[in-house]
DNA sequence: GATAGTTTCATACAACTGTTTGAATTGCAA
DNA sequence: TTGCAATTCAAACAGTTGTATGAAACTATC
């Protein structure tokens, strides 16, 4: 076991500088200069540079991931097996949205980790996500048996979108504030779920003719 | 004016190089290698690499937005000042979805770039990208002139989904294509457009009274 | 307190990067 | 042809990067 203190300053610079300035930006020595640790403990307690970026971003991930299956697998029980499409998206992006978005003051340096490598994509974080699509395939599934006559590739499509309008608020966040001067209040994460989750339950169920008033409505705002 | 050549084998080299192998696997020498010029032609001609960079994507993307504001003005001038939302919708994301997706074996040069700038974003690009703010206020002006009865907040919220769906789409058109098992027909270009069209309407009419029937289905897939 | 295993450290390594330089070459006008 | 500018070229530069090394320091066990 031994004095994990070494290893956990590293983590904990690395993330820190990585949210703060990006992965381009950030050198081994910058990392270690900022653990107060020797430059050589990196590749000794990590291996790599590109392992460490792995274990930083498979840690939030697996996280993340695990919180999703564990609202889907609720919601599902608590349905009889058959979740409301509603909760299932819900399930799906909430996690990952409330674990980047929030008050910006008090964003934690995961939170902003997170964004980071939404936005820059690197080598072993690419290849992390690339892994994601049997744990995705987990919410087709229960997207199927929630919604049995829509055909599969609506069901994909519905996925699709829901993710996009996540990740892509996550990247995006700072100049959607920019465009709407503010207006669009990114630190209400439930209402940016909200509003995710509204717009892919009527891409899953447009033209239904069971088309249940919407659970929440997409307008919540001011003015 | 002088001997164009070496410029211009640049420029094709390198949008090829990036295209194929990304930003952070290429290097000047791979380009000039490529291009059969000297290492220093690069700096001669361009400035610098970023510029160089920048060079590329700035073409190609004002190309697109300019074909963008073509469409906007158009439905505009059709409509007395004042066109349907779909329509907007349709030449904010249309133009961006042509570029990049389409049969993959004869996607262009050009088209795999812009889609590896969309992933891999580097500096150079980002530094661009963040210029696009004042192109998008055209759209928000001429979405407020579309649906005056939604307020601000609803049409930032929807211009965002949409392009959100429009780049996730092309950031991901791989990992869709596999998890849909290929049911996903991302080489159908205007089917894609007409889906990410119909969903963003939706999102930016829901609730209203007036939801006149959309103007196109999203269903229009087989099984 | 000697020993074995772990961890830290300073330092060097080797490779690669974009950029610059100054001389050679070319192209074109007078 | 001469002269001048634009272009090309080989070579070197200056800096950075992640990684490896081998000795030193530490830690815990017997």
């Amino acid at each position: 076991m031994a004095s994990d203190h070494t290893r956990s300053a590293i983590l904990a610079a690395a993330e820190r500088l990585y949210a703060d300035r990006g992965f381009g930006d950030v050198t081994l020595r910058d990392i270690v200069a900022d653990a107060n640790v020797n430059l050589a403990a990196v590749n000794y307690h990590f291996g790599s540079k590109d392992e460490l970026i792995a274990e930083l971003f498979v840690t939030r991930s697996i996280a993340t991931n695990r919180e999703r299956l564990r609202e889907l697998k609720a919601a599902e029980e608590q349905g009889g097996g058959r979740a409301p499409i509603e909760v299932i998206l819900h399930a799906l992006v909430g996690p990952t949205l409330r674990g980047c978005l929030g008050p910006e003051n008090q964003r934690s340096t995961a939170a902003r980790f997170m964004i980071r490598a939404s936005i820059e994509s690197v080598p072993p974080i690419r290849r992390i996500k690339n892994r994601e699509i049997d744990h995705l395939r987990k919410f087709v599934s229960a997207m199927r048996r929630s919604l049995p006559d829509r055909s599969d590739v609506e069901i994909y499509w519905g996925l699709n979108f829901a993710l996009a309008m996540a990740h892509h608020t996550i990247r995006e966040s700072e100049r959607l504030t920019k465009l709407s001067e503010g207006k669009c209040d990114l630190d209400d994460v439930e209402d940016v779920i909200a509003r995710v989750v509204s717009v892919a339950t009527m891409a899953l169920t447009a033209g239904k003719a069971e088309t249940r008033p919407p659970a929440r409505a997409l307008a919540r705002d001011t003015r």
